[in-house]
DNA sequence: TGCTTTTCACCTAGGTGGCAATAT
DNA sequence: ATATTGCCACCTAGGTGAAAAGCA
């Protein structure tokens, strides 16, 4: 790896040293064989709650800082957040993490990602983040101590700090909660006069993340809310996200650790290292049910982004299958589905996908297709790994797709991908994914249109039951088709 | 550029020959200098209508074939729909247009983007394509001749067309009017147990797509509707937009034309040729607002996907300044800004960028800082062109951003941000933009968060003005922040 | 003999850190 | 003496048609 020479003239040796101790730590902690996933995730959050504002042994769900406040929010009361991916973010933390601010805007690397839970599953909710300073210091790197010092002060408090609302948003409790909220898409900047969302942060500062779970009045018609409620927002922070902005990396180590971990940057990697192809394809796959080759390589380099490829266990509801990966790489997950599969090597990061959703082949099922639809934008496009309730829906395309489907999943592009028989209709039409199947009474062999979706797939829309009767679509004469939609509902109405 | 040797063996001579007569007929249409955009685009209306199922002269505005039906629908009785690059279509319809079809799935070129207008702007709509067979024949093509023979018999009667929804669906009609509504995102596959959501065709089959405008039922919330009401669909078609489908082309005229306009075809197009460069960047460029250069390169071929970079003045409500380009090559339209600035080179395809929304750059401006919502996902990726009512939402942040930030806007890649000082609000909070530029009571000197989507955008969210008392939000204790969020909401009330 | 599938080079589009130039 | 900016090579990810191979 290239090393800023400035950099390297000051800190090589002594970071380097440092790094070497923190990884044998991580190694007892992470590469016992013996060890469920489960079990070291425990370990991880134990370790990394003394650093969290409240500790909850055995759990890494954090409880926001307000709770219990004075004018207790409705619709969040229960509300809880965990952060994903958090060993990769605590290894950052541990040496001191730096995120690269640019005049365009810089994504953030790792980044937040989060998994909520408590929410009331009818329920809808905004989700948004935003970044606030940790202090009103400014900081200033020391490079033959590697360390940052305090260099002055900074008055933040007339700023006003972005909103990053998440795309998905609003969003039933239900949908947020299959999903891995994630907000790799969020920029940094340090232009004030930023006009493209970013937020907007001053450089060599520290700041944090925060998470914001909003519900929405329900009084109000999703689309014709004027404004929020006076209520109804729990906040949520962790410790290990905090950072230093920067301009250009300071501490090689973070540098060394982007690139390793980042795949953007894998140009960067020493390719004569031992990591490289096998790391790429662990953050490739950040979770992988059950390749064991997938941990092959978990050696000193390898844990902050992908031992957690260990699943992490939903504490809420049914364990899903769909688990999420400890690392944060920008990309976007594709479960490999909730069948076992293994995912194809697809590096999904700025993919747009179609939603998920499959149909029946109606060559093959000749009777009432169904079709069934997520209002809540399931197969969103920055909701890692939790299929949407899309996944389930699906059904009778499995007929037959056995030769030809396997590892074609992601290879769609499309954010914008809804696809219908029929309409579509709310996203609580089918609450549990038994129930589409048993409705479909279809069996699962492969992959139901399991895409993961790190785009912004807009749709909150999705399957529904439905069906075109061609017959009655196409007069004899094709010239002017036109579309009987009276037929369409009364049909759909079977199916919801 | 290397053609088939098969379809060069049989056909190419007759082909060019064809080729060349109607480049200069329609040279005669669009190239004449005196003539305005907007004329240049009513003459070829009047031309295209000849094949469309209605003719309206002097508006390609084209009524469904199924109005005056028995059961009329609610809600989108005085919907209409144009297509937009309807040039490029009647290019291709002339040769006879082919559509490749794989069991990956393949993107249609050029893709069906239209603008809808009549809708209630309050209420809320679907939008959604399907394709449908135009007849039940099978086809072959017989290079000899160059044509298309009927080669057999389908039954299509059994087949249910897979719909695909819009993604920004649901929308506001005024949100859905301002935008032009881009299907680029739909793949057409062969693979009958296509589970990725792509519409499934057979080949060598003629098809049509059609858009249907189905009125959200306003009684129901949007997102707890659980079937689709039985009226108020509207569906419409265009007789140039029909294919027929290929799993390799067969006319290599076909062949040409994609190669010379679909952007993703470029490596193919013979670099020796006229063409090319500009040519590229006018499909870059889908429109533009005042270039003159734009327009330079109008010669023999460019007028199909390039010449209707004329803009197409919207016939309901005041003239955007933001108009369509008659191509319609898959790549979304980033529109310089309604202030006149030209686009910078991008080809924002597959591009995933940050909603549009303009924040008072608080540094600046010390008050109150306005955000402004839009829940109806306006900057939505596929939305090409319009931009959203954030758009004009923005405001304070154009101070001092004269040097930095032109040619910076859809440099983001995220389909995701959202960016809000405050709270998501609903989209018809300013119905129009001079009601947000009033109460901005800014002047606007540069580009407002003007990025064209091509990416799924889920952002149904937006801006809404908003602040953070930065105060209050920070105790002196940095350790755990606390989000105090009833301070938010009241003070966003003022604002909406 | 057709038609379909696979693979490929060549594009678009954008996310990385390096590095030299330029501010401050 | 630092900090920032712009440009770059090098990645990821995916959309093209060509051409060869496969299939019926």
């Amino acid at each position: 790896m290239a090393l800023s020479s400035r950099a390297h003239a000051f800190s090589v040796e002594s970071l380097v040293g440092k790094s070497l101790k923190r990884k044998l730590q991580e190694n007892q902690e992470e590469d016992q064989p013996g060890v469920t996933e489960t079990r070291k995730k425990e370990t991880l959050e134990i370790s990394r709650n003394d650093e969290t504002e409240e500790k909850r042994p055995k759990s890494r769900i954090l409880c926001p800082p307000d709770s219990g406040h004075d004018n207790p929010p409705k619709g969040t009361d229960s509300a809880q957040v965990e952060l994903q991916g958090s060993e990769l973010w605590r290894r950052f933390h541990e040496i001191g993490t730096e995120m690269i601010i640019t005049k365009a805007g810089r994504r953030m690397f790792p980044s937040v990602r989060v998994k909520v839970k408590g929410l009331d599953p009818s329920k809808q909710y905004y989700i948004a983040m935003d970044v606030i300073p940790v202090d009103s210091k400014r900081y200033r790197y020391v490079y033959h101590s590697s360390q940052w010092m305090v260099a002055g002060n900074t008055d933040h408090s007339c700023i006003n700090p972005r909103l990053y609302i998440h795309p998905d948003s609003p969003c039933s409790g239900e949908t947020w909660m299959r999903q891995i909220i994630s907000f790799d898409r969020v920029k940094l900047t340090n232009n004030e006069m930023d006009d493209k969302g970013h937020i907007i942060l001053q450089s060599m500062h520290k700041y944090k993340p925060r998470v914001h779970v909003i519900a929405q009045d329900s009084r109000f018609d999703l689309c014709q809310i004027q404004s929020l409620p006076a209520d109804g927002v729990k906040t949520f922070s962790f410790k290990e996200t905090e950072f230093t902005t920067v301009t250009a990396y300071q501490n090689q180590q973070i540098t060394k650790l982007k690139i390793d971990r980042n795949p953007f940057a894998k140009g960067f990697r020493d390719p004569g290292r031992n990591r490289g192809v096998l790391d790429g394809l662990l953050e490739t796959y950040p979770w992988r049910p059950s390749l064991p080759l997938d941990f092959k390589t978990f050696g000193a380099e390898t844990h902050g982004g992908s031992s957690g490829s260990s699943p992490i266990t939903s504490s809420g509801g049914a364990p899903s299958p769909l688990l999420s990966p400890s690392c944060s790489p920008p990309a976007f997950h594709v479960p490999s589905s909730n069948l076992g599969l293994p995912c194809s090597e697809n590096y999904l990061h700025s993919l747009s996908v179609p939603l998920c959703y499959k149909i029946c082949p109606t060559n093959i099922l000749r009777q009432r297709s169904f079709l069934f639809s997520n209002h809540d934008k399931p197969g969103s496009p920055s909701s890692h790994l939790l299929p949407p309730l899309m996944f389930d829906v699906p059904a009778l395309s499995s007929f037959g797709t056995s030769k030809s489907n396997k590892g074609q999943f992601a290879q769609t592009p499309s954010p914008s991908g809804s696809m219908l028989y029929g309409f579509p209709a709310s996203g609580n039409v089918f609450p549990s994914s038994a129930l589409s199947r048993e409705t479909l009474n279809c069996s699962f062999h492969h992959p139901y249109g399991i895409y993961g979706y790190n785009l912004s797939v807009p749709s909150h829309l999705l399957a529904t039951a439905g069906h075109f009767k061609m017959a009655d679509t196409f007069p004899s004469s094709f010239k002017d088709v036109r579309c009987n939609t009276s037929q369409w509902p009364s049909t759909l109405n079977h199916c919801l």
